[in-house]
DNA sequence: CTAGTTGCAAATGCTTTGCTTCTGC
DNA sequence: GCAGAAGCAAAGCATTTGCAACTAG
């Protein structure tokens, strides 16, 4: 555990709940130590996203974003809403869809061991502001 | 419609099921009409998708690809099972994500207008064949 | 004719890699 | 002291764009 790595996993813990592009940390991590390479992020999100601290996360906008490991959701992580509007990124926990993993593993005998979830339409906020 | 993109289309309609990505297109249609360049098929995907007749996905492995639209299975899609040993995509129909998504508009209010579902595990050739 | 399309090549933007220097243990 | 890590810059890829030539209607 290097400076860097430490430096990368703490802005993820000050951050929770956000969704960090490599681009992102870089940017932060440059103000406070002036010193630190964006391969050395690279370097350390995919390492970190490999140790299970890290969830690598995609929306869409052609670059990966990685968020916090929140190990009490248990193995089954929470949903993305995105908004097509406003691009906001809601989440929600996961209720529904072990019954539907059963389903699947059942009928075709697949052996699930992760998913990614994510839905599109429009945020409250911006139905309500003239669809 | 220019003879471009419906050769594309073309494609598409012959191998329904299959997942292709813009150099998959390219090498296919290089075969038979060999002016064709790779900037026309990125278009073409665009549009066609934008028309609603193709459908984009992702497979992490870094480019876009394409399926057609099936009309037949109404506004909802169906899901991909990836398996991690062997690559293979398999598909299933989408049965019980109708009640999740009632759930999440019920609760959170926004609007869902479509989904990415992917399940990522073993398929059984796989898990038989020594995890 | 004329707007819209194509092909090519150059440009873009994210990510990875090669390699030398540095550093934690 | 040494294996592994960091930094920098160059390389890699998928995708996009500028632009002149072309073509469908």
């Amino acid at each position: 555990m290097t400076p860097q790595r430490k430096a990368v996993l703490q802005l993820f813990l000050d951050r929770r709940g956000e969704h960090l592009s490599a681009e992102d940390v870089y940017d932060v991590l440059r103000g406070e130590k002036s010193d630190i390479g964006i391969a050395t992020i690279y370097r350390s999100l995919e390492l970190l996203a490999e140790l299970g601290l890290l969830q690598r996360v995609n929306f869409d906008d052609d670059r990966t974003r990685y968020e916090m490991y929140d190990p009490t959701e248990g193995g089954h992580q929470h949903h993305h809403l995105v908004c097509k509007k406003c691009g906001k990124i809601i989440e929600v926990s996961d209720d529904l869809l072990e019954p539907l993993e059963k389903e699947i593993t059942k009928k075709t005998g697949f052996k699930i061991v992760d998913h990614q979830v994510k839905f599109i339409g429009y945020c409250k906020e911006c139905q309500e502001s003239g669809d």
